[in-house]
DNA sequence: TTGTATGCGTTATCAC
DNA sequence: GTGATAACGCATACAA
């Protein structure tokens, strides 16, 4: 077993320099090369199975084809599709992801930053980031922001409708005769609860209900549990409530439980909706009327965004907002009168 | 905006050799050096924010501290908490984790391979492997085989015991008065299903069942589609069944539909059973009895015998398996007489 | 225990 | 259009 063949070997067969066939294989530079020398060298290295070297190439050029995609915990439903979309967007353009979870540390993913840094990580999509993050004197690397952004607008991201799902979600349930609803958001400090939450307010008050008709519980973080303590808050303080609005499919289903422990059926009692359609929430119990995110796609185009912004680093941040879609089920009904 | 610190950087403030530097700051090494300097060095690392430069060490030690993940596809909800997992235990010895999808296509997983393999990876941890796959002239990269396997012994895995988790619920099946069980069995090509089909063989004979009270039906995939069709083509044939065994937790949903397409109750009609205990299927309707497969320890079992492997290469090809649960819900019942 | 010298494989710069 | 050369940052064989 002896080693992989090295760009010596290949110009050697070649009868050329090491430096000519650099050129000659680097779609960038093959103009400056004979034609003739450049087939040769092709062909030497196709012969040889030559594959460049990519710790060598990194060193001498500071840069590699290996992006960071960094988490929370892929084990949360909605990232293994935009993940899944970054890779696919990433390979296509021949690179290749690295994948890091943080559990909302920042003090693990700033390990995580400088590990991947330190391996020459061309940039970074990260969906970890927090309204107040700023990465001003931070990052020379590339970076995009996926699913949730920071509050200035000096990194890219790619980012859901929230405002519009909202609209959409208020709107259905003030057409099914709803005339109280509460909503239960997801934590201010995320871009995620915070658009939801002021586009609840905005949506309640330009359809006509009361700020008391339409009072907030804000849940600590987007799962079960949180979503659970927040809904029995919600009624304890506001009990004549016939629909809730959950900052996400999580906290939804949370309401599920926390009604029923209240003794309140779903959709006959208290109509319940969510945010993102999850995979099998649509085999819930009801099935869960909630607004559906293009994961995949903001994947997609996060990557897209990614490899824009390593092509051109000092081009303006562009913020790209997908849309989104009501998905009707049977979690919402007509209001209780 | 200046470069990175270099090691020349922290080396020159700590008044030593570039070399010295090195040994200080290399565990392996670090025995070699006086321990004053040693401590003045990670002194200057540490007030530079050093960071070692990993192409430049990859380049010099031809390997590097990068696993690549292969799975077939990150969406599929078994792979989340393995890959986690992978991704934990990687982590904890300073490895990073690169994350490549094929969708089960093998020409895929070749261009994965070679892609990362050309990065210096040092090794692979694989959820992709088919039974007749083997790495005989393959990989001199250390390779590890996760939740499948092949069926030659020559290389690692970690799986769970799927043999133990059908026994148990053919028990399970039979101690509710079953006499009729069919098996929606996965491909016969992966590890997976070929394992689970052998121990339904097993299982329901020396529990007393005839061949012919123990149908078997292969579904294509371990997806919902796949399972439909061979649920169909099962009652088709064996309309007499009492209980259902599916391959995997997607099948036992899709045992659902197709059943109540056939006008059969679960489970007053049939009992059904998965195999996984994905995420969610505890809050289907009905609750799905199936065996909880530990995939975040399987992951991180993995990660623990690829560095191993990395250590000492060429120590026999270990297989580890991991024990299962039964967890009993409400898609089993009394058999109807 | 520390310093010196060299090379890993590639590409950028400079000659020709 | 091509060759010679140097340098990227690090680790190690060897010398001191």
């Amino acid at each position: 077993m002896d080693r992989a063949p090295t760009i010596k070997d290949v110009a050697e067969r070649a009868g050329v320099h090491a430096a000519t066939a650099s050129r000659a294989l680097n779609p960038a530079t093959r103009g400056m090369v004979n034609v003739r020398t450049a087939n040769r060298v092709a062909e030497a290295a196709r012969a040889l199975g030559y594959a460049p070297n990519s710790a060598a190439r990194s060193l001498r050029t500071r840069t590699s084809s290996v992006a960071g995609i960094i988490v929370p915990d892929l084990r949360n439903p909605v990232f293994p599709p935009i993940v899944r979309g970054i890779e696919d967007g990433l390979r296509e353009a021949g690179y290749l992801a690295l994948v890091g979870n943080t559990d909302g540390d920042p003090e693990r993913e700033r390990e995580l930053l400088t590990a991947m840094r330190g391996r020459q990580t061309a940039g970074f999509i990260l969906a970890t980031s927090r309204r107040g993050d700023s990465f001003a004197g931070g990052p020379a690397v590339p970076t995009v922001l996926v699913n949730r952004r920071t509050d200035d607008g000096d990194t890219p991201s790619v980012t859901a409708d929230n405002a519009a799902g909202v609209h959409l979600l208020v709107r259905h349930l003030v057409d099914l005769g709803h005339t109280r609803i509460g909503h239960v958001a997801g934590p201010r400090d995320l871009s995620t609860g915070w658009e939801r939450y002021r586009a609840f307010l905005d949506a309640t008050t330009s359809l006509g209900l009361e700020p008391a008709a339409a009072p907030v519980e804000f849940a600590d973080a987007f799962t079960e549990p949180a979503g659970h303590a927040a809904t029995l808050r919600l009624f304890a303080e506001h009990p004549g409530l016939t629909a809730v609005l959950a900052g996400n499919d999580l906290i939804a289903l949370a309401c599920y439980s926390a009604l029923a422990e209240l003794g309140r059926s779903v959709p006959g009692d208290v109509s319940v909706t969510g945010f993102n359609d999850m995979p099998f929430v649509d085999r819930q119990r009801p099935a869960l009327t909630t607004v559906r995110l293009p994961h995949y796609e903001i994947g997609r185009e996060a990557a897209r965004l990614l490899l824009e912004r390593i092509a051109s680093p000092t081009a303006p941040a562009k913020r790209v907002v997908l849309p989104v879609e009501l998905v009707r089920r049977d979690s919402t009904g007509p209001a209780k009168v």
